[in-house]
DNA sequence: GAGCTTACTCTACAAGTGTAGAGATGGTCA
DNA sequence: TGACCATCTCTACACTTGTAGAGTAAGCTC
């Protein structure tokens, strides 16, 4: 659950995105999947991904002569690390003021507020029980 | 309004928050204000915030023998900034995914649920209207 | 079995970030 | 007027990130 908080870049975010769709899968596959949006070359995207096997964010398993990738964290956990990142950075660490910064400053339609209100209602009923 | 996002690394927010509680303000003043915090040297601190000043993240000003800072963006532009570097790169870009993410994984009090429940009841209002 | 294809390895480089020492400069006080 | 203090300037270095070329190895095809 609490594993070491891992803050992704912006490339090891591309890459393990494409990892999750995919894993699991070899590098020329990222490569490929990433081409259209990016345009790495394999051999950036290889070095991307060995590192990112070094840091803890992927993990290989050898298929003869082939190295298939996987995720070691979930897309929850990245998710979570980013927010928390821009939670401890910009907002002191404090959840609440910056969803309520959030609200204030986007524009969210009727909808989507109606959404929040009720997953909140959802929220308090659970927290009650 | 919509400037340029800035988005800051972990140094330069440690930074631009000390001369946001100082400016205008000399180096030396933000270097003591960091020193228990951070520990950074003299030098330090001159680097980050000379660099920024590159940036476009401060401006300064010259008095006599005295160069001055002060911050060229705000903290909301900065907060800003935050939080859409982590919408873009962990929610593809939509707010909405982000804030039920939010709710879903943090342990709010009831409290803090209700705050958020009226915020939202008025952004309704100012909606309709 | 010679060549093609596919995937892998090794190496490298530029820019950015965190880090700081050493030296220059200018005002202050005895 | 000489020593001192505060501040600034210059320079540098290691590590990370984005980037990729060149070369190697192994299987596949004719």
């Amino acid at each position: 659950m609490t594993r070491k908080q891992s803050e992704l870049t912006a490339g090891e975010w591309a890459i393990i995105q494409a990892v999750w769709d995919n894993e699991p899968c070899a590098a020329p596959t990222i490569q490929e999947s990433l081409e259209e949006k990016i345009g790495w070359s394999y051999s950036t995207v290889k070095t991307m991904m060995d590192r990112m096997v070094g840091k803890g964010l992927l993990r290989t398993q050898r298929m003869r002569n082939l190295i298939l990738y996987s995720s070691s964290i979930t897309k929850k956990e990245a998710q979570s690390g980013e927010i928390m990142r821009a939670m401890k950075r910009a907002f002191d660490g404090a959840l609440t003021p910056m969803m309520q910064f959030m609200l204030d400053s986007k524009s969210l339609t009727e909808d989507e507020l109606g959404q929040l209100e009720a997953m909140i209602k959802n929220k308090k009923e659970k927290a009650k029980r």
